[in-house]
DNA sequence: CTTTCTAGGCAAGGGTCCTGCCTAGAATTG
DNA sequence: CAATTCTAGGCAGGACCCTTGCCTAGAAAG
């Protein structure tokens, strides 16, 4: 049944969840304000107040005069508890990795870096993980309710492990995030690919119009993509949506080829891996010579196959190309005019977040986790949560 | 602010709503049922079957005895109100158009059929249209409360247009469903690609196991493609998501190519239009002489890029395969062949549902439209609609 | 010192839901 | 046929929630 029972108890829950809300959003409020914020009546938020108090949720913070702002009566501010806890955001990538504590707020209370070799050994990466959690745990008390996790490469929806597929590059290796983060946290781990969190990065970065449709192309030493529909990142059944290495697009001389193939024939993977050699690709790509120019040229037919076919299947509202090599302007460039060309018209444009943006996604996503997880422990009715 | 203001108007509302989607489920029950289905007790129910009673919405059906099941007192059956009004459910194909009426219970209370000449002129299909809805208006009360269209063509998500894509077969012609039912519907005009009804149909009736995410690929005169993600279809951004024809894939001598061209290449092309010639295909391609093979073997390989393109993008649990030749048993036996040769191994089956799957699906939306205009008709508050 | 103004609390009222009990009326049973 | 059993519906009482309106405490302004 979709709509919830009807009860006393679920009115009452709702005004503690408004209550919260506004908390989390406003740091400090006195019950008048919070009336005004949450529209409820003023006796109504003094017993939620009383209420939440009561549990340990909310907490008089000491803080009285309202500081000239009228002349009337002091009030009294009330905040989160401040054992409300911390949630945490993590990012795996090659370059290393990063795990923050934030809490209801959205501020990053803590925050610890480690460095991993390359090539990456699955034993280390995962020894490296539980120092920077364990670092960053240990300046953000108790342990944090739930953890949020980026990683590098194609992550199983349902179970949060890394998957090996054949022909991607797999730079991290059989890691099982929710198996080693389970000690260090008091709930849910959740764990999807780093493309798809800086796809909600940059969702969330679009200002005023928000993007629902739109499709984020990561162009690096993997090649990732996320799509988002409807304003939510589509998954696919086993969370491996967006894996470009099979797609059928544009070879060099014409032919039909698998999109990795095409850079096998281009001589710009990695010799001993799946992956591709950015550096080089970018020493034979970049430049005014007739070679660098042909080379170019196929990559733009190559990544005008994978925009027709997002144009086809998801019909974006803009394709944002981000990575390594792809946000090249020499690149992007040539993409652009690639895109031109096709019979459907795709528009592209450069991701506009540059600083961990995949950790930024991962953040925001925590930080709505984490409130609604402080909503739900506080008040004895449980909303519909997001999917994981 | 996401959660509803609490208030005592909002718990009314969500009894009320409770006991008449109780109806509509089982046709007609006493109080005492109602309160056993809802799990509200029997004085609330009754205050509430009071309410709706008086506001007309609900009717005590005069049946009384509850006919031998107990022996206890008779019972009183409530009802929705005979005027509760209904839905109107269209599809519009170049086979013909058909409309009906639907109730709230899902009973189709009226059916028309208008048939229409080949190729389609946009003036006869209007006039056919208008029609067949008054037709199955005719025979079914006041004017329905809104009107979910089904058409055999692109249709454009925010305006409900049909819109002419290049190299794409255009079988009904330019056509506003919208403005051509506005007269005939006393609420919103839903219009989408008979593909993506179609598809939901399969969905719904997947059984036990709802699929969650699959794909839906149509093979016909036209080239379409339904994605469904987490449950919902995805339309995209302008709704023309899964317009295949410019797709990507092999050609028939390995050359990348669009989908529609490797029509053109094979020769299976309707000489006037843009529409593929089934007919001509399916001789083309059944039997056993080796140039028949030939020519399966070419069209698998073509389908193949399609679901190479899916399973890369979507990640579906399973490709459906529908349309006069996709079903074709010796095709879709060559496609499903070619599907194991793709190195991301994409289950594929043929459409369950065959008799007009995507008026099904249309019907199927009518009703929980119609259902939700009559809860937010009758109750002050309004949830939440999903998303048209 | 008086006035003005605001945060918070109190009281009353109206609404909603629930539990528990009662009644009417029909079928079953002795 | 009369007593018993059983059920739909209604009533009373009580608990709870939200709101409006009013009051009080206390600080700033005049």
């Amino acid at each position: 049944m979709d709509p919830a029972k009807p009860s006393l108890e679920l009115l009452r829950s709702l005004t503690d969840q408004h209550v919260l809300r506004a908390l989390m959003q406003h740091r400090r409020l006195t019950r008048a304000e919070l009336a005004a914020e949450t529209g409820i009546s003023k006796p109504t938020v003094g017993e939620s107040v009383r209420r939440l108090t009561e549990a340990g949720v909310v907490v008089d913070t000491g803080e009285r005069t309202p500081g000239g702002r009228g002349r009337g009566r002091v009030g009294s501010y009330y905040a989160l508890a401040a054992d409300a806890g911390t949630a945490l955001a993590v990012s795996i990538a090659p370059e290393g990795i990063v795990a923050e504590c934030v809490d209801a707020y959205g501020d990053t209370v803590s925050r610890a870096e480690q460095k991993i070799g390359r090539p990456a050994r699955p034993q280390e990466v995962a020894a490296a993980l539980r120092t920077a959690v364990a670092e960053a745990r240990h300046s953000a008390g108790p342990t944090p309710h739930l953890a949020v996790v980026s990683a590098a490469d194609p992550v199983h929806r349902t179970t949060g492990r890394m998957v090996q597929l054949p022909d991607s590059p797999f730079l991290l290796g059989e890691l099982d995030p929710v198996e080693i983060l389970a000690a260090h946290v008091d709930g849910p781990v959740t764990v999807d690919n780093d493309v798809n969190w800086a796809a909600q990065a940059e969702r969330n970065n679009a200002g005023a119009t928000t993007l629902t449709d739109f499709a984020y192309v990561f162009l690096g030493e993997g090649l990732g993509c996320a799509i988002v529909s409807d304003g939510e990142v589509r998954r696919g059944r086993t969370g491996l949506a967006g894996e470009l290495a099979h797609l059928v697009t544009v070879g060099p001389s014409g032919q039909a080829t698998r999109l990795i193939e095409v850079f096998g024939e281009l001589g710009l993977r990695q010799s001993d891996s799946t992956a591709i050699d950015v550096d080089r690709l970018l020493a034979a790509a970049t430049g005014t010579d007739p070679r660098a120019l042909a080379t170019r040229h196929a990559l733009g037919q190559a990544v005008s196959g994978i925009l027709a076919a997002l144009g086809a299947l998801a019909d974006p509202e803009v394709v944002i190309v981000g990575g390594p090599w792809g946000s090249h302007p020499a690149i992007l460039d040539t993409i652009a005019a690639a895109a031109t060309q096709l019979p459907r018209h795709v528009p592209v444009r450069a991701a506009e977040l540059m600083v961990e943006p995949s950790l930024t996604g991962a953040r925001s996503d925590a930080l709505n986790r984490l409130r609604a997880v402080i909503v739900a422990a506080a008040i004895g009715y449980s909303p519909p949560t997001p999917a994981s």
